[in-house]
DNA sequence: TTTCTTGCTCCCACAAATTGGGAATAGTCA
DNA sequence: TGACTATTCCCAATTTGTGGGAGCAAGAAA
């Protein structure tokens, strides 16, 4: 199932999020693999399947040759090193590692902005989310004209 | 069938809006996806199907190699993150989401103005409508004719 | 003009989601 | 080793969401 929509919710005194119920059921886990996102400081959550299937080529391979790639090797270093697996508590909450927490620059008692990315879940700050949008203007629907023309191109 | 009319509805004080039931019985359908529009700050509600086979493109596929691009990655940010598919009660009614309700400026128990847009239904506020149809006086006529001519030339 | 039907609004009750806090466990430092 | 801190887990209270139903209004038919 997909994962959508844009939530604003608060981490608590201890480091806790809770993940909003539609999101949750989309996942159909009881677990999260959280990292660094892949564009800007955010908190990726990836459905633990998903980011097996997608992610496993660099640090495996079904050869296991990926370990004589310097590309491979930096992929890792960079964005899987930083991943772990995280836990629902029963209320449907998830704490938020205090290095991903910094890396994104969400503190403790503050407002994130939660959106479902359709096969995956990104946690942002809202000022730096902001600031993303405003970086880059182009309309909804010249972006989305760009790449349904590219995806009939390929 | 296609969906038309203008209609003037209020929001009720827990965000839920009826839908006018000529939009409800051309729809066919118990769910509808809402997003952000598509034009400006309202809120789109579309057919599941109509925007499964027009948006989708950007999240589906299972071989997830969409989350390796980076503008692909910005469309779902900016627009498909915001979707959610709603369920009408057995009034007519869905529940508009809190994030896209303060995109479009429509606040609890206010009015809204509800067009059928042929394939899918924009839902406005109703100064921001008249705005937009302010900043842009070309006539009816003029503009289905640049249309027109637009088609035939592709 | 009256009656009947359908659509709409408002209100209430139940269910689920969310929040906060407390107890127990594990980890750290002196 | 003991005390202190941090973390995890779980429960209870509150808030929010969801669905249903009654009543009103508007329009159609007789």
């Amino acid at each position: 199932m997909l994962l959508t929509g844009e939530y604003i919710n608060k981490v608590d005194d201890k480091g806790r999020l809770m993940i909003p119920s539609k999101l949750r059921s989309a996942l159909s886990s009881s677990q999260v693999v959280a990292s660094k996102g892949l564009d800007g400081s955010c908190i990726a959550l990836f459905p633990p399947d998903f980011f097996d299937k997608t992610f496993s080529f660099a640090i495996s391979g079904d050869d296991g040759m990926q370990i004589f790639s310097p590309e491979a090797r930096m992929f890792t270093r960079r964005f899987l090193s930083s991943s772990q697996s995280l836990d629902f508590d029963s209320s449907g909450r998830v704490n938020l590692p205090q290095s991903l927490r910094t890396y994104a620059g969400i503190d403790l008692r503050s407002e994130v902005t939660i959106l479902g990315m359709g096969k995956y879940i990104e946690i942002w700050n809202p000022e730096k989310y902001n600031e993303l949008l405003a970086a880059d203007d182009v309309s909804i629907s010249d972006l989305g004209e760009a790449l349904a023309k590219n995806k009939r191109g390929v």
